[in-house]
DNA sequence: GAAATAAAAGATAAAAAAGTCTTTTAATAT
DNA sequence: ATATTAAAAGACTTTTTTATCTTTTATTTC
């Protein structure tokens, strides 16, 4: 595979679409949010369920209601939102598959995994959202083509 | 996910069973490798066919046979056998899944995604499927408990 | 060359992940 | 209050991955 689950890849594309859209107020719907992030609405829209569900995305139902992040949510680490979708597989697993592997008996590979596995950590967990969404709203970064 | 498939992981870890029982000659049987790595029998068994047919190990058929390494399959990269199994994802994919991403339009992760896939490259492409059989020749590495 | 052995090949099956469609619930505006 | 809107929830389908079982083919040994 690779490094996150494909319904992963999705709701970090949507949370940083939530994030680009909402910054000035305002909420976004999961039809804009899908055709802007390039998923499948309906698949989409229970993936962002769970996330609000876990204070990770914040929604309104009704007329003008839709998805959109608070001050809080905003300073939340990638990583709250990766272990909420595919758990702590990536920040503990070993790169083998075993269950056994750890320092004491470790796998062929073992060292080499914890710098790489590090390296994802660090990555996940000292970057915010708001952060992304800083760079998506210089236009450094985009989305979509 | 957890960068490899299970498949791959499978085949890794039996690529490295070989290498390890095969080391002064001889033939290990699937059974025998399937116990060795805990791995259902039948599934690695197709795995394993596939790594056959690809040259990335040896087997022989009847009576003694078995699979095994030649000094060439010792040599390669494993970074050969996650190709075989994963094909070129991980090697090339970016982080959110976006097709469009690129250096020049990158999507909010890439640069940090870069350094990791460098470093997921390295490490698979500098390391031989003997060197890591050496560490378990001397008991540093294990793959089993 | 016949019997035995072990991988190769083929056909299914089960489980997990990804995707779709319909109904319900909550909020808003008029 | 009622109509409207949009998310939440539920039921279901498809696809992919993982796993199992059976038959065939190749090799060796006797």
């Amino acid at each position: 595979m690779s490094i996150f689950s494909k319904t992963c890849e999705y709701a970090m594309r949507a949370v940083f679409f939530i994030a680009h859209k909402t910054a000035n107020g305002g909420r976004v719907g999961i039809k804009e949010i899908a055709m802007g992030i390039d998923s499948p609405e309906h698949f989409l829209a229970k993936v962002l369920q769970d996330l609000s569900k876990r204070g990770i995305v914040q929604s309104v139902k009704g007329p003008n209601g839709g998805f959109y992040l608070n001050a809080e949510s905003l300073k939340q680490s990638l990583a709250s939102i990766v272990e909420a979708v595919d758990g702590n597989r990536i920040f503990t697993g070993c790169g083998l598959g075993l269950k056994q592997c750890s320092e004491i008996s470790p796998c062929p590979l073992h060292h080499d995994f914890k710098a790489i596995r590090n390296q994802i950590n660090q990555l996940l967990v000292n970057t915010s959202i708001g952060e992304c969404n800083e760079d998506l709203d210089l236009g450094i970064t985009a989305l979509k083509k």
